[in-house]
DNA sequence: CACCAAATGATTGTCGACAATTGCCATGAA
DNA sequence: TTCATGGCAATTGTCGACAATCATTTGGTG
């Protein structure tokens, strides 16, 4: 919610550990960090101008997180993501976000619902002007998810879901660079569950988030095998 | 799988903040730590005998698993848990749980079934030799459901329930005191899993796992809400 | 020329000490 | 008696240094 564009301003973090990790997490996410990448300890220690103990400490948090992998005195490296591994990440979203329209259908409150309304309508003002240009629409739609998540009221979920998962889906796209794509088709489905929502139907709301997340996933397989076979084109 | 009896024997693990994490894990696990016990860093260090250096790695791997909360320049204590907390995890599992039993359904190879008929075979022995007694049946349970999230075959969904969240379940078995119980219920209900994955039944399998862990969850309820029943009349 | 082995360099793991922040307790005033 | 305030002790956060381990390179040998 609150942006992270307060650099090095304010310690609105109490503690360097705390602080490096926020910043390692958003260079990553930003592929500022190439994956792949061997990151040494001494290195961004010497980069952040902090010791190697809050940096142990922050680089724990981010394996934590799927961020990046370690393997015992030899290093560790920025995740190196695949395919299969990103669609396993859908198979898990699929999952959880299903679950989390199902208690969001439950527990909701109007002024959640009256938000998510609002939101929506937001995103296709956003959208009319810029058609094509998908980046808002990205953070739109993850804003989307983000709500539904929040509106389940399980902690447990939003733990997961916010604060663990979706830093590994901003990864994917950010490493893939691909678009969300899918333009109207996405919103209609968005429309929809929110519908459900508000019906209190969650049967219906479990439903259909959980075709739209596989809808999604099968539109980045579709763009994977395109770009697979552009790229045959051109090394032919 | 490998029995975690060898303690100090031989260095199985190769470094100290990794031995003393599961010993950690272990301890609170099998509620040898207070829940909501604050634990100290000296404390825990003069305990096991080493530095506060990979002690607070340790913690910061527990703190990931949810098994402690942290809060800065304050301190750490043993998570406690509540009942709502519970629910959630059963929300949680039944979502996760029930799509690992559909992709178990499609990539479980015939080694792994047959394996698990095995498993379901020798539980009944047991459960025939000793009713009542639920222990074995507990662990035998956990087993069961550990091997079909592997048959998955989804690292993702692996690392998810069998690295984060099964510890959170037997801690939240050993802290409730509550048993199992549901004895035959439950292996009727593994069977007609395991026939549904043996047929390949995707939506079968996820179908039955998912009001597995549900039945599981309010037979959690049941027994919460009797446990109070029985409070209020020692109390009155 | 290819392959194996030891040494080297760097990196990770571990340790003890110092500084900063917090919570508690005693003391004093209203 | 109760509340506020100050100091004190304990704990956490941070740092630099040493030891253990691994990858690489260089030298030697078949």
């Amino acid at each position: 919610m609150n942006s992270a564009e307060t650099e090095t301003s304010i310690p609105e973090v109490r503690t360097l550990a705390e602080r490096v990790f926020q910043q390692l997490q958003d260079a990553i996410v930003r592929g500022e960090l190439a994956p792949g990448s061997k990151i040494t300890e001494p290195g961004l220690s010497r980069t952040y101008g902090i010791s190697r103990g809050p940096l142990r400490e922050a680089m724990r948090r981010l394996e934590a997180h799927r961020l990046i992998e370690r393997v015992p005195h030899v290093g560790a490296r920025v995740v190196k993501l695949s395919m299969q591994e990103l669609l396993e990440l859908f198979d898990v979203r699929e999952a959880l976000e299903s679950m989390a329209a199902r208690l969001a259908a439950k527990h909701m409150t109007a002024e959640e619902i009256a938000g998510l309304r609002k939101l929506l309508a937001m995103h296709e003002g956003q959208a009319d002007l810029r058609k094509g240009e998908a980046y808002f629409q990205r953070e739109g739609d993850l804003d989307f998810h983000y709500r539904i998540v929040q509106g389940s009221h399980n902690r447990m979920l939003v733990n997961m879901l916010c604060d663990d998962l979706y830093y590994l889906v901003r990864l994917y796209r950010t490493q893939f660079s691909a678009s969300g794509s899918r333009p109207q088709r996405a919103f209609v489905e968005h429309h929809r569950i929110v519908d459900a929502i508000e019906a209190g139907d969650a049967e219906l709301a479990e439903l259909l988030m959980r075709r739209h997340v596989s809808a999604s996933r099968a539109n980045v397989v579709d763009r994977y095998a395109a770009t697979l076979r552009q790229q045959a084109e051109t090394t032919s």
